[in-house]
DNA sequence: GAAACTACCTAAAGCCTTTAGGCAAATGGG
DNA sequence: CCCATTTGCCTAAAGGCTTTAGGTAGTTTC
């Protein structure tokens, strides 16, 4: 008489990722997954190559997840209304899902990262832009300025960074936003390149 | 005949923030830092509480590296030219010392954080903050998108995030400092307060 | 010079990872 | 329907990291 439980990596990634909001993503482990389903640890051994393969796999989880979100949000948005709304998926998903946000944030080897869906995630960044008058490679720049902002804000806040001080950390972030949208609109000039006017460095 | 290292908390931060930048944070054990001592385990736990201890002791000492080097480029800068300087300090440290830098990313409790260079930190973003005119609350809120926008890129950078794509990195590092000084110099106003003029929440 | 302390040691328990090899249930071709 | 294969979970075992308990030999102190 055998038990079959029914794993598959997708659903050792997901149950990883609700572990992960539960108990930290430095918690997440293989046996503590095991636990989970009450089944031997070395079972899940035959559904992920090793910790780091269902690491990256809880992590490009929450990174479809997280697109996913931010598809929906964009929905018929333009301007600061959809870099509002785009912020706020990320900032949201970070405080309902930290473990998950968390693991997200795991660094993912060059391939994977470019077969995942952080490719969606600049995407619609670019899209927002769309709202704003940016040429590249103006355009390349200020996305990378939002995501570092958006992920840099959001990653300090959920450290703890500035609870317990005022202004609340909400009101920073409703003007944060206020002035990249300042920002993005009123975008200043390259400044002329120093000497070799053809052949930028 | 006893050998005797001369192991100190100090000694052992170093060395492992030594051992960081050569591995990875995440391979700092306290295992690892016996064999580089040469020297078995159980000793370091006469110096350090367990592995979280070692690994705060690292963290802060990172905090306290950084924010000297700060210190040391803010002297005698003011305006753009300081805001450069103070996020080139984290921009290069990084650069230098990924280990240290992601040890320095380690979340803090509150007392910890409260007695540790992070204070040094906000203050020198203060600093900064002389040469464009805010005001109060708006200065906190503009602390806050520098610390966030500075950590959020130079993390995106380490991760790889920006690697292997044109423009280079650090075309647009220097393009978002030019971004963050024009919008410093134009902050946009606080909008009305909503409802209650006399009782900002 | 004895007492107390310091600095490192041995021993051991507990948990996590990973590989190897096994057995029963499900599957599917003849 | 039956047997062979595959699938899914198991036991066993080795190796590493953490942490505590208890020892021992220099070193300091009075």
């Amino acid at each position: 008489m055998v038990r079959r439980v029914g794993l598959t990596p997708e659903r050792l990634a997901l149950a990883g990722a609700e572990l992960a909001d539960e108990v930290g993503f430095e918690q997440v482990t293989v046996s503590a997954l095991a636990r989970r389903f009450d089944v031997k640890v070395a079972s899940l051994y035959s559904h992920v190559r090793n910790s780091h393969d269902l690491k990256t796999r809880i992590a490009l989880l929450v990174l479809r997840e997280m697109a996913d979100r931010a598809a929906a949000a964009l929905a018929g948005r333009a301007g600061k209304d959809a870099l509002v709304a785009l912020a706020n998926v990320y900032r949201d998903y970070a405080h309902e899902h930290p473990g998950r946000y968390a693991a997200g944030r795991q660094p993912l080897d060059p391939e994977t990262a470019a077969a995942s869906a952080g490719v969606r995630h600049s995407q619609m960044t670019r899209a927002v832009l769309r709202g704003y008058d940016l040429a590249e490679p103006e355009q390349t720049h200020a996305v990378r300025l939002l995501g570092s902002t958006f992920h840099g804000y959001v990653s300090l806040e959920l450290a703890g960074g500035f609870s317990h001080s005022s202004p609340d950390s909400q009101e920073s972030w409703t003007r944060v936003l206020d002035a990249l949208d300042a920002l993005l609109r009123s975008w200043p000039a390259a400044p002329q390149a120093p000497s070799e006017p053809s052949e930028p460095s």
